[in-house]
DNA sequence: CAAAATTAATAAGCAAGCGTATTATTTTGC
DNA sequence: GCAAAATAATACGCTTGCTTATTAATTTTG
């Protein structure tokens, strides 16, 4: 197994040694701490600012639909939208041609947060990007588009794995 | 401000997009879906091998230690030791020099899970890098090793500023 | 048209991570 | 030497996210 050699000030890595599947977590972990710091005094944590950003590409949508549109559990944006009405940002309406359906809008108070999460945005990329000119941050980003869209596929596939027809994909888990 | 632009099979994305703030997180997410899926079979979760892992590099070490080689909370530390405890994987012994610290060790049942793990690493991986050739991967995790370092810095920067000398770094937050 | 299946949301429980406070122990400094 | 500061771990509370189960409402179907 190879490991890592330090020079001056850069380490490199084998791609395939063990710490590198821990790097991604890292970065989401850290830039989360960042984003967290810079919303608090906004009363936001970064989950619910990403809400509130569904909300300002389309209002009035089906906690269903921000779940689907977020890739989370509608369990988590049910506790989200509850704990961002509690703080005024956002409402709940029961939508009259299909009862089961609570929609959320925007409030008054959520306006001045658009303003504020794209400078805490712009904020955090540049801590993540610092030291890396724009074309490579624009190349890193790509290859990060095309990792998430590798994942889908691999949990997708891997439920199918689960529910179908196994054998004939010849996809057999341990 | 500028958006995605969607060509026949890959979306290319403006790294300053709105969007981007998020594939982080979602990589980092699906990833552990995928690895915890992996690993669940075998009563573990992403987390406690990761402290595994810790040992597997030296046993018998401190939580406080542990914690700062996952730059992680003691805390936190705790409670995933307290399962692994529970599931008989390692062991908690009070340092004798010391009888603040509690070492943890590993115990057999631990043994077989370092195979086990790199076997899912490496699936995990290989699932993230689909489609990429070696020398790509190999490029991506270099930057994402200097990416995670500069998030490390910028949370230092940021803890200083607000414990010190806001005024003379003129870097003020709200 | 009534029974069965589906759907949206919530409830309940677990794991992880963060922050602050508390306890026990050790180290420092006067 | 002894009081004060520092340190390791835990207790407690909060947010996020996942899973499974439940409830209410709608759609499908026989």
């Amino acid at each position: 197994m190879r490991h890592i050699l330090k020079t001056e000030s850069v380490e490199f890595m084998d791609y395939t040694d063990r710490r590198a599947g821990f790097i991604f977590k890292d970065i989401a972990r850290f830039r989360a701490r960042l984003f967290d710091r810079l919303l608090a005094p906004h009363g936001l944590t970064t989950s619910q600012a990403w809400v509130l950003a569904q909300l300002f590409v389309e209002d009035n949508l089906p906690q269903k639909e921000i779940a689907q549109r977020m890739d989370v559990g509608t369990v988590t944006v049910g506790g989200l939208v509850e704990r961002l009405e509690a703080r005024g940002f956002v409402e709940r309406r029961v939508d009259e041609e299909d009862r089961r359906i609570k929609r959320v809008v925007l409030k008054p108070a959520a306006i001045p947060i658009g303003r504020i999460m794209t400078t805490c945005g712009i904020e955090v990329n540049s801590a993540t990007f610092a030291g890396f000119d724009e074309a490579l941050a624009q190349q890193i980003m790509d290859s990060m588009l095309k990792v998430r869209q590798n994942l889908l596929d691999a949990l997708q596939a891997d439920t199918e794995v689960l529910t179908a027809t196994d054998i004939v994909l010849g996809k057999e888990k341990a």
